[in-house]
DNA sequence: AAGTATAGTCTACAGCGTAGACAATGCAAG
DNA sequence: CTTGCATTGTCTACGCTGTAGACTATACTT
């Protein structure tokens, strides 16, 4: 027949599902992400996802793979290690980040179980092992690190929902000011809250800083 | 009347339903919690709890925030402010962590908004601000700080669901070991990973470090 | 004693995830 | 070419969800 004007039926792979939930989200939320929503934009029954995934929280996690799978790992091994150490974390910072809040929190919800989100490990692995960093000072490190990003993810997915829903400034009424917040009321006049991005390099350069202190030879 | 040998209707409240649907929560998961579960914990129609808060969002984020009010931020004015510093934050984190994972999932999931979660700003911010760190600092340090308890409440709530659904190792089989990530294969077999709590001192104490190197006489 | 606000109840609805039976297709073996 | 089987998409139906809207009972004010 090869009818049908748009798509000419591509079939139906995992990949092609989880692609296609992940525009649904992107552009509508997760919420309005449900299977019925997933089966009319690919033109297909809604139970047909299910021949791919065995459920919808299945799913879920294939589209938190597929945004990490956008992750650009790569690095230049000629700068130094450390460069290198937080260009990843940056990596997979923006790769959450480069999607909608609700389906970077997703991402960041989604357990760090898939091929795609170890590779990110792998490489943060490999590269303090080729910089012959104690084992166990980079495993310290590796893991504080996933701490500092998926907090930093979240918050941030929070805040920009926040904005998006006309909030102004981050701490702001009707909250503050508020008489058992003393300083905090206070510290909200002057406004001076740092933008997200630079939080997380503190936090990040603290951590750098502190694993550079282990190693050898320094 | 007065009859009713279970619970003599204590009345409705705001702290009566979260405190309920924190219980049920707790105890079957937060995926058991419905509107109609909540009802019947408490004798009363499902629809009752509208009375109270706009929506089941809404309720949720009373349950978060009765959890952070479990949190014990009081600290010791004659230890240093570091030790004081970093005490908020591990109260925070075991408030969190002292209930079901789906709701310590569910409380770093939910924002930063209740007068119970800025309670707890507040307090760090009165710590540094009492040991006249620079307000630049102490801002980075502290946003710093959240985003990294978020993420480590986040991820430790993984692993213990993980560990409850009967999984043994944190990074183990089927996925490791795999070819694509030969670092880590080989790391899984040492198995030499870090109990979470000891990766959270460890991004702590690098924050602290790096704040304290920003005051003045140090 | 009458009137008004408040809190809990009841009914009903649209939408959800998904189990299970069925139909169409493509490939393998005879 | 035919027969059979495995795979993939379809259909129907079920129990459950959050919650709108009308109704009722209670308590407080005047």
């Amino acid at each position: 027949m090869t009818e049908d004007a748009r798509g000419a039926k591509p079939k139906l792979t995992r990949e092609l599902l989880a692609a296609a939930a992940l525009r649904i989200a992107d552009a509508e939320g997760l919420e309005a992400l449900s299977m019925r929503r997933l089966g009319t934009e690919l033109g297909v029954d809604p139970m047909a996802a299910y021949r791919h995934f065995p459920s919808k929280k299945a799913l879920l996690a294939g589209v938190a793979e597929a945004v990490l799978a956008g992750a650009d790992v790569e690095t230049d091994p000629a700068t130094p290690w450390r460069e290198q150490f937080k260009e990843v974390a940056r990596a997979y910072r923006r790769a959450a980040l480069a999607h909608s809040p609700s389906v970077a929190r997703l991402t960041v919800t989604t357990p760090f179980n898939s091929l795609e989100s170890l590779r990110i490990v792998e490489h943060s692995a490999a590269i303090l092992a080729a910089a012959k960093v104690p084992r166990a000072a980079a495993v310290s490190a590796i893991q504080a690190v996933g701490q500092l990003s998926s907090g930093a993810v979240l918050l941030e997915a929070f805040w920009s929902e926040h904005a998006a829903a006309g909030g102004q400034v981050y701490l702001s009424p009707p909250l503050l000011p508020h008489p058992e917040l003393p300083v905090l009321s206070e510290a909200a006049t002057a406004a001076d809250f740092l933008a997200p991005e630079a939080v997380f390099e503190f936090g990040l350069g603290a951590i750098v800083e502190k694993l550079a202190a282990l190693v050898p030879e320094a």
